[in-house]
DNA sequence: TCAAATGGTATGGTTTTCATACCATTCGCG
DNA sequence: CGCGAATGGTATGAAAACCATACCATTTGA
């Protein structure tokens, strides 16, 4: 018996581009005004043609994430500070349950990936974590912290050596769309408890320090599903 | 900075459907010698031409999970219980850590959804739970046993309202591929502890139950790691 | 022997993606 | 001021994927 068929839906090259881009600024990884490679450039990387991955930016554009200018100096800019911000709060408020259901997703598969990085970091892995620490906390300002947070949690899915985990904090960051956050001086210290944990391998540390990130997060997820800030 | 950028593959359609066969055959939902349903109307069901499912159809039989026999009773078959039992045994003795990073991946998801679920499920998802439970305590077969195990599994994340959690569900049994286990009689009572604390909403019994359940899976995983059984 | 159900094959059209070339705009520099 | 370089914007035709449709081949049971 077939359980649960839906239908196939193949997504579209030009969709797939659109979301890999829109998640990268979700997840704060590219900072508010930030340019983007040249459209020759990222195509490239990307692996696709410039004619497809135009299709992604046009649709990136409209959606408000980036603005597109030409020239010498030309290219595609995120929006900016204030604008994604924005953005990001009113995502919140229109759905709290879907952020919501999210942070639970997130919560799951990062408190899992802390557990085995603790038990298999390496060391290279472990200099990772150590730097996006020490970089989120002398972070200048809000979208400078968010994404070195945002490196911090990759570094750590790939610490767990577990693919699955890594993949799955790649795309709840990415789902995530989190408002920049004043306040990282007290996450910072938590974070710094995480990263000892996992450097002396203690396994309970490292999962109570991850859900005390996490009730961080809750706090300001609440704070905003309530409209406020 | 754009980070993690990976070249962007467009999965095509015949692969989307393949996959989706595969998964259903892994999880154990598609009983061994069952027959699929006629061409045209599995098309239709998944939305896609005929041509574009044969591809897929004749990639899931040159991969050996089904023979395709034509004329009036023909169709597309299951292989039998002894051939996937021994393609489910060699694929975790070839690479049993990536088996193990499933796992990892499916205990962490299934224990944040058996926890939501206990605080959220409704009645009728109460029921369904009942009833999943119900057949697999009265399985006569151990593919039976396998597939009524999943079913409880998708009920379990339908439960917990969390649409992530029920994806990475799906996902981690679709990846899995267990051998057939003929002692579902002692996981049987701990499904049923699960059920009763999702009845009784008491979360820390069903994260409990669901962690036993896991050990359970854990220890037949190792047996088939060793070579055993 | 035939009708029905099934898989197997062939054809032509639509959409998506691609490679390539060229145009338009902006800026720095001589 | 003018030119060259870097960038986005546009156009064209080929290749691939997908689809709708029709028809053929095989098997079974009435």
């Amino acid at each position: 018996m077939l359980w649960g068929i839906r239908p196939v839906e193949a997504q579209a090259t030009h969709g797939i581009a659109l979301d890999r881009l829109r998640a990268q600024i979700h997840g704060g990884l590219l900072l508010p005004g930030e340019k983007l490679p040249a459209e020759r450039a990222l195509a490239e990387t990307f692996g696709i043609s410039r004619v497809t991955l135009r299709e992604a930016l046009g649709a990136l554009e409209a959606e408000g994430y980036i603005t597109i200018r030409r020239g010498a100096h030309g290219g595609a800019f995120v929006a900016d500070e204030a604008a994604l911000h924005l953005m990001a709060q009113r995502r919140i408020a229109r759905d709290p349950a879907a952020a919501m259901r999210i942070m639970e997703f997130r919560a799951a598969n990062e408190l899992a990936a802390a557990r085995f990085a603790a038990l298999r970091r390496t060391l290279p892995e472990l200099k990772r974590l150590r730097a996006a620490c020490a970089a989120y906390a002398a972070a200048a300002t809000a979208p400078q912290a968010k994404q070195h947070n945002a490196a911090f949690l990759f570094a750590l899915g790939d610490a767990s050596h577990n693919p699955h985990l890594a993949a799955a904090i790649t795309q709840g960051l990415g789902l995530m769309f989190e408002p920049f956050n004043a306040a990282w001086a007290r996450r910072s210290a938590v974070l710094g408890a995480l990263l000892d944990a996992t450097e002396r391998q203690d396994e309970a540390a490292a999962v109570a320090a991850m859900s005390a990130v996490h009730a961080l997060d809750w706090e300001s997820l609440h704070r905003h599903a309530a409209g406020g800030r």
